[in-house]
DNA sequence: TATTCTGCTGCTTTTGAAAACATTTTTATT
DNA sequence: AATAAAAATGTTTTCAAAAGCAGCAGAATA
């Protein structure tokens, strides 16, 4: 569904979501200890990320990521877009090049209405409410 | 959300079954030509549906993959599962090795309710009825 | 000002899917 | 029997994602 990139991306924006909650600011080797995600290739991600000022980042002692106050509604289509691309929602269940409404594959009503849902779904749900289900306890992000 | 294997494979049985209505056997060759496939590559895929008795095969002059009068009833997730594994239902959205009902990731609910209806497709829908659909000029197998 | 803690960038290695190639085996037809 | 057509099998090549590694640059604190 998603690739590797974007799996180890979200995680890492939730864990790093709530943490910057209450104040602090996250180096990529605690956040990748936390999330269990390889270290080089994460922090490779979240730079991305803070490029498109998605996330924010400070260096020196005491850096780390963080959010930023005008960064804390982002959806979850957000980070998905940002790492994968909009692949997801383009590309044809079956290859074809040409799939479209007015010239469809056998499957593609059915496919468009799951990819709707999908799309739904990452454009409604926050980053905010997925850190406070894991504060809760009522999720997790490890293991 | 499929692998290449999988799109070429369904494509290609698609292909057949509307043939094999008409009683003709096809070779890879042409139904590679017809669906615009990698030769050798889909020949592979159909080999191995054919070892699993989802499709038939003969050798020789005038052999070809077929589908027999047991097989006429395939679905979709019979294709889906022979080829790329039940990993699409099983595997967690964010990567988690552990994610279940009782420990689940924070999109965990969102992403069951999505499979599910995409499950429920795949068990609902038969070749049959995507063949005939291509064959009356409601659908594309090819560009 | 200097040290040390950060993110940042580019390069290399590894892995697995995708694809191409070559060969063998089977079988109908002549 | 010979031939040609087709599936079946095994090997090799290609390529991009995934991951790891080494060095660079900025920033804060002592």
């Amino acid at each position: 569904m998603f690739s590797k990139a974007a799996e180890y991306g979200i995680r890492a924006v939730i864990y790093v979501w709530g943490q910057s909650n209450k104040g602090l600011k996250m180096g990529v080797k605690d956040i990748c200890k936390e999330i269990d995600a390889p270290e080089f290739f994460t922090a490779k991600v979240l730079q991305s990320l803070a490029r498109l000022n998605i996330i924010s980042s400070a260096k020196g002692p005491n850096g780390g990521f963080y959010i930023d106050e005008e960064q804390e509604e982002i959806k979850l289509i957000d980070l998905v877009v940002a790492i994968d691309g909009d692949g997801i929602f383009r590309g044809c269940a079956l290859g074809l090049k040409q799939c479209s409404e007015t010239n469809p594959c056998p499957i593609h009503k059915d496919f468009k209405a799951i990819r709707d849902d999908l799309t739904h779904l990452l454009q409604t749900r926050t980053i905010r409410e997925l850190a406070q289900d894991v504060d809760k306890g009522l999720a997790t992000l490890v293991r």
